[in-house]
DNA sequence: TCGCTATTTCTAATTCACTAGAGAATAGAC
DNA sequence: GTCTATTCTCTAGTGAATTAGAAATAGCGA
Protein backbone atom coordinates (compact mmCIF):
# COMPACT_ATOMS: atom_id res chain seq x y z
CA UNK A 1 0.00 0.00 0.00
CA UNK A 2 2.98 2.68 0.12
CA UNK A 3 4.62 4.27 -2.57
CA UNK A 4 5.72 1.48 -5.26
CA UNK A 5 9.01 0.78 -5.34
CA UNK A 6 10.49 3.30 -7.87
CA UNK A 7 13.86 1.93 -10.17
CA UNK A 8 15.53 5.07 -9.13
CA UNK A 9 18.29 5.39 -6.04
CA UNK A 10 16.13 6.72 -2.63
CA UNK A 11 18.26 10.13 -1.38
CA UNK A 12 20.70 8.31 0.76
CA UNK A 13 21.34 5.29 -2.15
CA UNK A 14 21.90 8.24 -4.53
CA UNK A 15 24.85 9.78 -2.11
CA UNK A 16 26.26 6.58 -1.31
CA UNK A 17 26.68 5.87 -5.55
CA UNK A 18 27.83 9.67 -5.26
CA UNK A 19 30.82 8.84 -3.12
CA UNK A 20 31.44 5.91 -4.90
CA UNK A 21 31.59 7.08 -8.45
CA UNK A 22 34.26 9.42 -7.15
CA UNK A 23 36.53 6.18 -5.59
CA UNK A 24 35.66 2.98 -6.63
CA UNK A 25 35.73 0.90 -4.59
CA UNK A 26 35.41 1.66 -1.55
CA UNK A 27 35.12 -0.25 2.07
CA UNK A 28 32.27 0.67 4.33
CA UNK A 29 34.56 2.38 6.74
CA UNK A 30 35.36 4.63 3.84
CA UNK A 31 31.88 5.20 2.57
CA UNK A 32 31.10 6.42 5.97
CA UNK A 33 33.88 8.83 6.06
CA UNK A 34 33.14 10.22 2.89
CA UNK A 35 29.44 10.20 3.93
CA UNK A 36 30.01 12.42 7.18
CA UNK A 37 32.50 14.65 5.04
CA UNK A 38 29.10 15.69 3.53
CA UNK A 39 27.77 16.30 6.27
CA UNK A 40 25.73 13.20 6.73
CA UNK A 41 27.14 11.20 10.32
CA UNK A 42 25.91 7.70 10.27
CA UNK A 43 26.56 4.64 11.93
CA UNK A 44 28.78 2.13 10.53
CA UNK A 45 26.13 -0.65 10.83
CA UNK A 46 23.52 1.51 9.02
CA UNK A 47 26.33 2.33 5.85
CA UNK A 48 26.68 -1.77 6.22
CA UNK A 49 23.02 -2.59 5.81
CA UNK A 50 22.50 0.56 3.36
CA UNK A 51 25.44 -0.86 0.89
CA UNK A 52 23.89 -4.43 2.07
CA UNK A 53 20.33 -3.72 0.42
CA UNK A 54 22.16 -1.56 -2.76
CA UNK A 55 23.46 -4.90 -3.25
CA UNK A 56 20.56 -6.55 -3.34
CA UNK A 57 19.14 -3.80 -5.62
CA UNK A 58 21.66 -4.66 -8.21
CA UNK A 59 23.21 -0.87 -7.65
CA UNK A 60 26.26 -1.54 -6.44
CA UNK A 61 28.62 -4.85 -6.07
CA UNK A 62 30.04 -6.32 -3.17
CA UNK A 63 34.08 -7.38 -3.81
CA UNK A 64 36.14 -9.55 -1.45
CA UNK A 65 38.49 -7.93 0.57
CA UNK A 66 41.94 -7.51 -0.66
CA UNK A 67 43.53 -7.71 2.75
CA UNK A 68 41.91 -8.11 6.02
CA UNK A 69 38.37 -8.71 5.98
CA UNK A 70 36.78 -5.28 5.10
CA UNK A 71 34.56 -5.88 1.98
CA UNK A 72 35.11 -3.09 -0.78
CA UNK A 73 31.99 -1.94 -3.13
CA UNK A 74 31.86 -0.54 -6.27
CA UNK A 75 28.66 0.73 -8.20
CA UNK A 76 27.24 -1.19 -10.95
CA UNK A 77 25.11 1.33 -12.80
CA UNK A 78 26.45 4.41 -14.38
CA UNK A 79 26.03 7.72 -13.25
CA UNK A 80 24.55 9.26 -16.42
CA UNK A 81 22.46 6.48 -16.60
CA UNK A 82 20.85 7.37 -13.30
CA UNK A 83 20.51 11.10 -13.76
CA UNK A 84 19.28 10.43 -17.26
CA UNK A 85 16.65 8.24 -15.50
CA UNK A 86 15.41 10.75 -12.62
CA UNK A 87 15.71 13.95 -14.72
CA UNK A 88 13.25 11.76 -17.39
CA UNK A 89 11.32 10.38 -14.67
CA UNK A 90 10.89 13.85 -13.34
CA UNK A 91 9.95 14.77 -16.70
CA UNK A 92 7.53 12.87 -17.38
CA UNK A 93 5.54 13.32 -13.97
CA UNK A 94 5.81 16.89 -13.00
CA UNK A 95 6.30 18.26 -16.60
CA UNK A 96 4.25 15.97 -18.77
CA UNK A 97 7.18 15.52 -20.93
CA UNK A 98 7.47 19.22 -21.98
CA UNK A 99 11.30 19.84 -22.49
CA UNK A 100 10.30 23.42 -23.06
CA UNK A 101 8.50 23.46 -19.65
CA UNK A 102 11.42 22.15 -17.98
CA UNK A 103 13.88 24.61 -20.22
CA UNK A 104 12.29 27.15 -19.05
CA UNK A 105 11.87 26.34 -15.10
CA UNK A 106 15.68 25.91 -15.89
CA UNK A 107 16.27 29.10 -16.23
CA UNK A 108 14.20 30.46 -12.67
CA UNK A 109 15.64 28.04 -10.96
CA UNK A 110 19.25 28.54 -11.88
CA UNK A 111 19.68 32.27 -12.64
CA UNK A 112 22.10 31.97 -14.94
CA UNK A 113 24.70 34.26 -15.94
CA UNK A 114 25.53 35.35 -19.63
CA UNK A 115 28.72 32.88 -19.80
CA UNK A 116 26.27 29.68 -18.60
CA UNK A 117 23.52 30.84 -21.17
CA UNK A 118 26.15 31.32 -23.77
CA UNK A 119 27.85 27.74 -22.80
CA UNK A 120 23.93 26.51 -23.09
CA UNK A 121 23.51 27.57 -26.82
CA UNK A 122 26.68 26.09 -27.41
CA UNK A 123 25.30 23.08 -26.69
CA UNK A 124 22.59 23.55 -28.22
CA UNK A 125 23.81 24.27 -31.91
CA UNK A 126 25.93 21.30 -31.76
CA UNK A 127 22.66 19.51 -31.22
CA UNK A 128 21.00 20.91 -33.64
CA UNK A 129 23.55 20.37 -36.17
CA UNK A 130 23.64 17.02 -35.46
CA UNK A 131 19.95 16.59 -35.49
CA UNK A 132 20.04 18.11 -39.29
CA UNK A 133 22.26 14.97 -40.57
CA UNK B 1 15.21 8.44 11.87
CA UNK B 2 13.12 8.37 8.46
CA UNK B 3 14.38 10.86 5.44
CA UNK B 4 12.81 13.99 7.01
CA UNK B 5 9.93 15.30 4.95
CA UNK B 6 10.54 17.32 2.24
CA UNK B 7 8.84 20.43 0.84
CA UNK B 8 7.82 18.83 -1.93
CA UNK B 9 4.82 16.95 -2.84
CA UNK B 10 4.80 13.10 -3.22
CA UNK B 11 3.83 11.58 -6.26
CA UNK B 12 -0.20 10.45 -5.00
CA UNK B 13 0.15 14.20 -3.80
CA UNK B 14 1.10 16.05 -7.51
CA UNK B 15 -1.50 13.82 -8.92
CA UNK B 16 -4.12 15.23 -7.12
CA UNK B 17 -2.71 18.78 -7.45
CA UNK B 18 -2.69 18.23 -11.08
CA UNK B 19 -6.20 17.50 -11.46
CA UNK B 20 -7.12 20.60 -9.14
CA UNK B 21 -5.00 22.69 -11.41
CA UNK B 22 -6.61 21.48 -14.45
CA UNK B 23 -10.16 22.24 -13.07
CA UNK B 24 -11.09 23.60 -9.60
CA UNK B 25 -12.25 23.66 -7.55
CA UNK B 26 -13.41 19.94 -7.05
CA UNK B 27 -15.11 17.92 -4.85
CA UNK B 28 -14.28 14.47 -3.19
CA UNK B 29 -16.13 12.67 -5.80
CA UNK B 30 -14.79 14.47 -8.82
CA UNK B 31 -11.00 14.15 -7.44
CA UNK B 32 -11.40 10.58 -7.75
CA UNK B 33 -13.19 10.15 -10.93
CA UNK B 34 -10.23 12.55 -12.53
CA UNK B 35 -7.80 9.98 -10.51
CA UNK B 36 -9.82 7.00 -12.17
CA UNK B 37 -9.26 8.29 -15.54
CA UNK B 38 -6.00 8.75 -15.15
CA UNK B 39 -5.68 4.93 -14.32
CA UNK B 40 -5.27 5.32 -10.16
CA UNK B 41 -7.86 3.84 -9.04
CA UNK B 42 -8.44 4.53 -5.68
CA UNK B 43 -11.62 4.32 -2.46
CA UNK B 44 -13.48 7.20 -2.04
CA UNK B 45 -12.10 6.98 1.81
CA UNK B 46 -8.77 7.09 0.44
CA UNK B 47 -8.77 10.18 -1.73
CA UNK B 48 -10.96 11.73 1.75
CA UNK B 49 -7.81 10.93 3.49
CA UNK B 50 -5.47 12.29 1.58
CA UNK B 51 -7.32 15.36 0.36
CA UNK B 52 -7.18 15.80 4.43
CA UNK B 53 -3.50 15.42 4.49
CA UNK B 54 -2.84 17.67 1.94
CA UNK B 55 -5.09 20.64 3.92
CA UNK B 56 -2.69 20.11 6.56
CA UNK B 57 -0.18 20.66 4.74
CA UNK B 58 -1.06 23.89 3.31
CA UNK B 59 -1.45 22.47 0.03
CA UNK B 60 -4.82 22.65 -0.90
CA UNK B 61 -7.86 24.63 0.88
CA UNK B 62 -11.42 23.35 1.86
CA UNK B 63 -14.56 25.27 0.71
CA UNK B 64 -18.02 24.96 2.33
CA UNK B 65 -19.78 23.23 0.39
CA UNK B 66 -22.40 24.98 -2.22
CA UNK B 67 -25.35 22.80 -1.69
CA UNK B 68 -25.23 18.85 -0.31
CA UNK B 69 -22.44 18.51 2.05
CA UNK B 70 -19.92 17.43 -0.74
CA UNK B 71 -16.76 19.88 0.16
CA UNK B 72 -14.86 21.13 -2.38
CA UNK B 73 -11.23 21.88 -2.52
CA UNK B 74 -8.79 24.19 -4.67
CA UNK B 75 -5.23 24.71 -4.55
CA UNK B 76 -2.78 26.58 -2.67
CA UNK B 77 0.46 26.65 -4.33
CA UNK B 78 1.38 27.28 -7.76
CA UNK B 79 1.72 24.61 -10.59
CA UNK B 80 5.33 26.58 -12.08
CA UNK B 81 6.44 26.84 -7.95
CA UNK B 82 5.86 23.09 -7.67
CA UNK B 83 7.37 22.09 -10.88
CA UNK B 84 10.22 24.87 -9.96
CA UNK B 85 10.81 23.68 -6.69
CA UNK B 86 11.02 20.07 -7.31
CA UNK B 87 13.56 20.49 -10.37
CA UNK B 88 16.18 22.53 -8.39
CA UNK B 89 15.74 19.75 -5.80
CA UNK B 90 16.50 17.64 -8.87
CA UNK B 91 19.21 19.97 -10.09
CA UNK B 92 20.99 20.18 -6.72
CA UNK B 93 20.64 16.51 -5.65
CA UNK B 94 21.77 14.92 -9.02
CA UNK B 95 23.34 17.22 -11.31
CA UNK B 96 25.42 19.22 -8.32
CA UNK B 97 23.49 22.17 -9.60
CA UNK B 98 24.68 22.28 -12.84
CA UNK B 99 22.74 23.58 -15.57
CA UNK B 100 24.73 22.38 -18.33
CA UNK B 101 24.68 18.90 -17.66
CA UNK B 102 21.11 18.87 -16.83
CA UNK B 103 20.41 19.96 -20.62
CA UNK B 104 22.65 17.11 -21.84
CA UNK B 105 20.80 14.93 -20.30
CA UNK B 106 17.83 16.43 -21.61
CA UNK B 107 18.83 15.74 -24.97
CA UNK B 108 19.10 12.11 -24.38
CA UNK B 109 16.14 12.13 -22.54
CA UNK B 110 13.68 13.10 -24.80
CA UNK B 111 15.47 12.71 -27.97
CA UNK B 112 14.13 15.63 -29.47
CA UNK B 113 13.47 16.40 -33.23
CA UNK B 114 14.58 19.52 -34.83
CA UNK B 115 11.26 21.61 -34.38
CA UNK B 116 12.01 21.42 -30.67
CA UNK B 117 15.47 21.90 -30.50
CA UNK B 118 14.56 24.89 -32.50
CA UNK B 119 11.93 25.78 -29.98
CA UNK B 120 14.42 25.62 -27.10
CA UNK B 121 16.66 27.72 -29.05
CA UNK B 122 14.30 30.11 -29.42
CA UNK B 123 13.69 30.25 -25.43
CA UNK B 124 17.69 30.63 -25.09
CA UNK B 125 17.86 33.35 -27.40
CA UNK B 126 15.21 35.38 -25.63
CA UNK B 127 17.04 34.63 -22.15
CA UNK B 128 20.54 36.23 -23.38
CA UNK B 129 18.68 38.72 -25.03
CA UNK B 130 17.14 39.57 -21.54
CA UNK B 131 20.62 39.01 -19.47
CA UNK B 132 22.37 41.41 -21.54
CA UNK B 133 20.32 44.22 -20.85
C1' DT C 1 -41.30 12.54 8.93
C1' DC C 2 -38.60 8.39 7.70
C1' DG C 3 -35.40 5.85 5.63
C1' DC C 4 -31.99 5.60 1.76
C1' DT C 5 -27.74 7.11 0.07
C1' DA C 6 -23.78 10.01 -0.31
C1' DT C 7 -20.25 11.80 2.35
C1' DT C 8 -17.38 12.37 6.19
C1' DT C 9 -14.72 11.12 10.41
C1' DC C 10 -12.03 7.98 12.86
C1' DT C 11 -8.97 4.40 13.01
C1' DA C 12 -5.74 1.19 11.52
C1' DA C 13 -2.87 -1.72 8.47
C1' DT C 14 0.93 -2.17 5.04
C1' DT C 15 5.19 -1.05 2.81
C1' DC C 16 9.38 1.48 2.20
C1' DA C 17 13.35 4.28 3.68
C1' DC C 18 16.25 4.90 7.20
C1' DT C 19 18.50 3.98 11.48
C1' DA C 20 21.30 1.39 14.58
C1' DG C 21 22.31 -2.08 18.50
C1' DA C 22 23.85 -6.79 20.10
C1' DG C 23 26.58 -10.20 19.42
C1' DA C 24 29.46 -13.19 16.24
C1' DA C 25 33.58 -13.59 13.63
C1' DT C 26 38.19 -12.64 12.32
C1' DA C 27 42.70 -10.24 11.29
C1' DG C 28 46.54 -8.70 13.39
C1' DA C 29 49.20 -7.47 17.70
C1' DC C 30 52.02 -9.29 21.32
C1' DG D 1 48.15 -18.96 21.47
C1' DT D 2 45.43 -15.36 23.40
C1' DC D 3 43.66 -10.81 23.20
C1' DT D 4 41.82 -6.64 21.10
C1' DA D 5 40.02 -3.77 17.72
C1' DT D 6 37.55 -3.98 13.59
C1' DT D 7 34.04 -5.62 10.72
C1' DC D 8 30.09 -8.25 9.70
C1' DT D 9 25.38 -10.59 10.39
C1' DC D 10 21.06 -10.56 12.34
C1' DT D 11 17.33 -8.23 14.08
C1' DA D 12 14.32 -4.62 15.02
C1' DG D 13 12.18 -0.13 15.53
C1' DT D 14 10.50 4.61 13.76
C1' DG D 15 8.30 7.77 10.63
C1' DA D 16 6.23 8.86 6.19
C1' DA D 17 3.24 7.57 2.37
C1' DT D 18 -0.49 5.08 0.95
C1' DT D 19 -4.57 2.43 1.41
C1' DA D 20 -9.13 1.58 2.98
C1' DG D 21 -12.91 -0.24 6.26
C1' DA D 22 -16.50 0.76 9.91
C1' DA D 23 -19.36 3.74 11.73
C1' DA D 24 -21.34 8.36 12.14
C1' DT D 25 -23.79 12.08 9.84
C1' DA D 26 -26.63 14.73 7.01
C1' DG D 27 -29.17 15.87 2.74
C1' DC D 28 -33.14 14.60 0.12
C1' DG D 29 -37.02 12.18 -1.98
C1' DA D 30 -41.40 9.58 -0.94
Amino acid sequence: MARPNSEYPTELELQILKVLWDAEPMTVREVRESLADLGRNLAHTTVITMLGTMVDKGQIEKLDPLQGKAFRFTPLIKREDVSRGMLGDLVERVFDGSAEAVMLSLFDVKDLDEDELGGLRKLLHKKLREAKS
